[in-house]
Formats: structure tokens, sequence, C-alpha cells
DNA sequence: CGACTTGTTGATGTACATCAAGGTACGTGG
DNA sequence: CCACGTACCTTGATGTACATCAACAAGTCG
């Protein structure tokens, strides 16, 4: 953990935790709600910059994002970086360190973050006690999958420019799903270097694909602010839909 | 589905499946056992070239590989293709497809497969009696994701011969750890198109950088026969350890 | 005390030379 | 016929270098 991160005393209702509108069958029932109440160790509030965790380290907690954004990122040893995902509101973090002792990423929040913090050790009794609980875990799961799925297309397979258009219309509308973007318009906490590390870019490149973007009138970005101005043509760029034509769902 | 694919009337006993020894706290129950029998709902022979899910279509069928090789993947509509990773016996096929209507990737069988089929709709049904199962669905899924996150790395931030030192070591250790694998010596059943379409380089260049690797003696790979000439070379080209020198784990 | 300079730092913008990887073409060999 | 091998040229992306710009802290002067 760098800088600061504390335990806050005054916790979130579980009534209001964001992984209730998953349960894909049913709202949580009483019981549930007992019980998420009881798993929770307790609420970590962190400033940009706090590292949750670092990879080749291990840690007894998991996380769900109750607000703010997060990134997570792999290192090589001689400082190259690559961010794997970026995490929004009602993400779940630290699964991967439930099967391996210790983390194989790193993850480091973009803003003022608050995170719902459990004990890694009370998974299984989750798990054996409440299904639709483990249910919806796996769901997250799966989700994190596909989008590290079409992540891996982008940097595999697109060009610079299509991935760079990607990226931004794949931002905007996770943004837009939790209700942090609209009307086209967003306010985003990266800076240029985080997409770069993100595409797998440098950062020089990108920062001329955003502009040649830019001057094609397609987005702005000027300091925080983000805006799609041509989301047709963005989203060709991207080359943002299936081979059949239909645009690509969000899950 | 392309090519044949039959269902085969003799099935793999259920004691011998695959999933068991990952059931992290203890052996499959003898109740456990009898559901897992009921759960699947046959076994699947496929071929060379077989078609498991296609991209933009639905399928109600979830896949344990039981044997064989296989590889995910996604197109562009201009016919690009990234592999996402390739599947060995032991893995677990189509869960994404449970929380999406359609299939965003596809599957396709290397070598003669076989492969249990459990209908999707009865996962709910493993949820809810059988947590041990469900944990093991989750340890599959974050191992995948795992995976993912190297692969992502390597496509991302590691040159042409990085790359490829590091995809052919990462298929050994994983042959290996089925049993397919043995004195550095593998039958691999991969052509360089599948070898460049999983590193997002051009067949020519990934001609090159394989001859690269012959030549400097690091690995041989004449027909189907592969095999790993100088380890430690192999994974220092690589970036193969963390950034404190400790080998990299296979889950 | 407030207002105005100065220095610092992090993010962005752009030019130019270089190079890693791509694309085409045409081989070979099983 | 398909997978592999290699040559030649092209190009997209990189690396270095340096300029700009805004935010912020420190120090200075009216």
């Amino acid at each position: 953990m760098s800088n600061t991160a504390a335990v806050s005393p005054r916790l979130v209702p579980c009534e209001r935790c964001p992984l209730r509108p998953l349960s894909v069958f049913r709202d949580f029932s009483a019981e549930e709600l007992a019980f998420v109440g009881e798993f929770k160790s307790g609420e970590l509030t962190a400033q940009p910059g706090t590292t949750l965790f670092m990879q080749g380290t291990n840690s007894a907690h998991l996380y769900t994002l109750l607000s703010g954004i997060a990134f997570r990122y792999k290192m090589l040893p001689d400082g190259r970086r690559q961010i794997l995902n970026f995490a929004f509101p009602g993400e779940f973090l630290g699964l991967q360190g439930s099967i391996a002792n210790e983390m194989q990423h790193s993850v480091e929040v973009l803003t003022d973050s608050v995170l719902c913090v459990f004990p890694r050790d009370k998974l299984w009794d989750l798990y054996s006690h409440y299904p639709s609980l483990a249910y919806d875990i796996t769901w997250l799961a799966a989700r994190e999958e596909q989008f590290l799925d079409e992540h891996l297309l982008s940097v595999g397979r697109r060009s610079a420019i299509e991935r760079t258009a990607f990226i931004l219309l794949h931002l905007y509308r996770r943004a837009e799903d939790v209700g942090l973007a609209k009307d086209r318009k967003v306010v985003f906490p990266f800076t240029q270097q985080h997409i770069a590390d993100a595409l797998g870019l440098s950062l020089v490149h990108t920062n001329k694909t955003l502009r040649r973007l830019y001057n094609m009138k397609v987005v702005r970005w000027q300091g925080r602010e983000f805006e799609i101005l041509d989301w047709d043509r963005l989203a060709k760029l991207a080359v943002y839909e299936e081979a059949d034509g239909k645009p690509r769902p969000l899950i």
C-alpha cells in the first residue's frame, strides 16, 4: 500500500451495495443482506495513487469498488507497464489472489474511492451458504474475462487509431453504465500515459493518435473533460460491431 | 458447428473427471459424484477443425475438455483473428455465454478431443446445491483470467522475440501440467499461423522469429515435434520472472 | 496583507531520425 | 496442396529531444 488509505468508521449500508442489482434472479433476501453485512469487515477510502494490490505480494482482502475508478496492471522487471483493465463502481477486485498465493497484478486507484473490504478466508463461507452471491461473483468474473478478450483483440489486431477509438468508446460506455457519463460527456481521470499503457503504444504515438481523432472532430479531450463529437465515426474507426453488423453489447 | 462432431454413447465415468483433482478442499463426495453424473448430458468427440462455439451465436451447452487441445479466438469483420488462449484437458468452456446472450468468441478444436457436455440451464442448480463445484468453476475462471492477463502483457509490452519465447515456454508448461509433455519435448498441434494469431504478429514475422530462436539453438520445432533445448536462455528471453527474480508460478 | 514574480513539476504537443514489424512475392518440401 | 522458409521493400510505431502550458509553491515587493 502506498499513499494514504484509511478505514472509515461510517459504513455505507449494505442495502445500497452496488452488487445488489446484479443478483440475476431476485433482490437480496433479508438473510443474504445480513450475511453480506457480517461478511464485510470494513470500508476503505482511498486517494488517487493508492495501491490496493501489489504484484508479487499477498493480500488477505477482497474489495468491492463502491465508488471511484481504479485500474489493474502488470509490470515487467524493466519497468514496462501494461494496463489490463479499468475498474468502475461495482467491480469485484482481488479474486485472483484466491487461487494463487501471490497477486499476479497490481491495482491502483485513480480517483477518491470507497471500497468495501471482505476477508478472503470467508469466501468459502459465502460459496457454501449463499449460492446466489457466489453466482454474482462468477458473473462478474465472466464479465471481466469478456473485457479482457476484447482488449486483447484490440492490442493484438487493431491499428493504433482503431485501438484508441475503441478504448475511448469502451470507457465512455462503461462510465455511462454506472451513471458517471451522460450526453456523450465524461470527466476522465486518465492521462495519456494510462491510455498508452492500456493500448500497448508509446506515449508519443498515443498523443499523435489522439490528436488525429481530435483533428477529425471525432472526440474532444481537454483537461479532464472528454466528449464524443461523432459517435458513428468513432464506432466505425473502432471496428465496433460484430461480423454481422450488430452493435457490440456491453454485457 | 463445422466439421464432424458426434455424441459418443460410451461415456467416460465421472470418477475420472479431470475436474476432480481441482476440488480444493477434498475429493468429490459420493453425492457430488452422483450429481455430476446426472448434470452431464452427454459426451462429445470432436475432430480437428471442429467449431464448438461461434462468436455471435448462442449455445445451450457448457463443455469440459476431457482430452485434446482447443483454442478460443475472436475475429474482426475483415477477417483479422486474435487467438485469446489455448485450452488443455481440464478446461471449462463456454461460461461466458451464461452472462451474455451470444458468445463473444469462438472455440475451435485442434486435435481429436473428447468433451463432457452440460446443459447451461442447470448451472444454477449446480451453484445452489454443490458449492464446492461452484468454487471449482470460479477457480477455473480466475485461472483463465490470469492467463489472459499474462497474454495481454505479452502482446502489449513484449517484443516479438520475447513474446514468442514466452508463449513457447507457456505452452510447454501447460502441456507438461496435464501430462502431455515430458523431458522438454511435446507434440504440438499448432501451426505458425496459430502462434502468429495468438501473438498479434504477422505470419512472416513469426516465422523469422521462430527461426531466430532455432538458430540460437534455444528451441527446435520440426513437424509436430517441439523441444526446448536451452530452458534458461528461453526463460531469460521470455522475461519470465517476477520483478524480484522468482520464477513465475503456473497457478 | 495581498499581489506579483519566479521556479518547479507533470501533462501535453510536435519534429525528426530510426527501427521493428508488416506485406508481397516466390521459393521449397512433405 | 498446405505449411514453412526467405528476400526485398514499405510503413507504422518508437525514441529522443525539446517546446508549451497549467497548476502550484515559494519568495518578494508594494
